[in-house]
DNA sequence: CAGTGGTCTAGACCACTTT
DNA sequence: AAGTGGTCTAGACCACTGC
């Protein structure tokens, strides 16, 4: 995490939410950063090439690299963030509240499980509060095979904060899907769901670096109060 | 696009979409990858990077590169995708009816325009049924500035591979936001939305590969065919 | 023409995993 | 110790942009 091109891309980074480099403008040549940085340029170049996958920049050959107007972003659920790092890249006042948290089979069905293998794991459901409305209800079953304690602390903080800097997991990709479905009975009432009114479920699963398999997640938000903010590329596909 | 790192990404992609390399298998090192491309180390570095980005693969420091279980993602609506190149990666009974096609000024309201300038566009308004239901409303302006005619030929195909193949033009990126809404009466009617039930609203601006604004686009589903599906890696953040 | 980014090379050293 | 991926270098040639 400390590799020149990192410090390199952090440094850029800055001074693009800082204004030091303003939207619109260009950065310094790859050759000008080169130089002052003291390195060579394809090390230049792999920060430049992580600021453009972020958003941050537009690389355009015989020109420059422009600056995005990264301020849309303000509220981005893409990738994949915790409850907490969401709420501190904003301002608002948050709440967790732990309802449960106990040891649970994960249910085979619903994140398309096909093995009859039962999973132990630990079962923590969490209502989320911003500026004292509900909003979310989390859900997670946390592997025992990997995580087999999780205290009540840190549910109720962060749990991947516990994950990686306590136990130094190292998390690091996860599938997704974003749906809209009718609300349990109970989740209804937990989030002040009017009637008819649906909640959007985002279920994720989540894996370490070395592939092993360690969260199944549920996310049920408001409808109302969901928002999903995203930058993407396009790809150009060829061939099968 | 004729790179050599983009070619060992669609050869290797292939590779595993065919089983070559299955799930769960190593690729081979990149030493002898560099071997059988004839190529240098970080060529194919480049290659690889793609591939982790695309969730294809997981790389192991010490052991190897993973093949991931690429065959959930049956559905991405992730990235920029038109609805002709979703149709065809699935296999699906699917068509496109023109609604309107004519000159309309882009409402400054609903995309957060701030400007008071009023922008010259073409607007189309689609409607996409699958197995011979409506499932999506497709509304789209494109500014005039950069596109000036839209035969009604190729709202009916695909505008992108109009816009790419025909006009050349350089589609890079695009923001994205997801929300849940009140349908209007006429985006009930058209999609037979029930009474009380809301819509997934998709809206994006797209901008080509020199910065230049380009689209707005209102993607409307019907919520109960809505699925969204996402590979997504950790980005530990740091620094301010 | 000079300056820009895009691609590629051949080598080096490091940290990590396995035997 | 040998093999793996992670980082970095100093140079090269190309295609594109602007003057």
């Amino acid at each position: 995490m400390e590799s020149k091109y990192d410090l390199i891309k952090q440094d850029i980074a800055n001074k693009i939410i800082h204004g030091i480099y303003p939207a619109s403008s260009y950065l310094p040549s790859e050759n000008e950063l080169c130089d002052l940085y003291g390195t060579s340029r394809e090390t230049v170049r792999k920060a430049l090439v992580l600021l453009l996958e972020l958003g941050y920049i537009q690389k355009i050959k015989g020109k420059g690299s422009i600056v995005l107007d990264v301020s849309r972003f303000v509220f981005p659920v893409s990738g994949i963030k915790s409850f907490k790092e969401l709420n501190q890249s904003q301002n608002m006042h948050s709440t967790t509240k732990v309802l449960t948290l106990e040891p649970r089979l994960v249910p085979t069905k619903g994140f398309g499980l096909d093995q009859n293998s039962e999973l132990e794991a630990t079962y923590i459901e969490r209502l989320r509060t911003i500026n004292d409305e509900p909003i979310i209800i989390d859900i997670d079953y946390v592997l025992s095979k990997v995580v087999n304690d999780i205290p009540k602390m840190a549910a109720e903080n962060s749990l991947y904060e516990y994950f990686e800097d306590q136990l130094g997991l190292d998390i690091s990709y996860a599938t997704k899907t974003i749906t809209v479905e009718e609300p349990t009975e109970r989740q209804r009432q937990l989030l002040k769901i009017p009637p008819h009114k649906d909640v959007v479920v985002i279920r994720s699963m989540t894996y370490l670096n070395d592939t092993t398999l360690f969260q199944f997640t549920e996310s049920i938000h408001r409808a109302d109060k969901f928002s999903f903010v995203d930058f993407a590329r396009r790809q150009k596909l060829k061939g099968h």
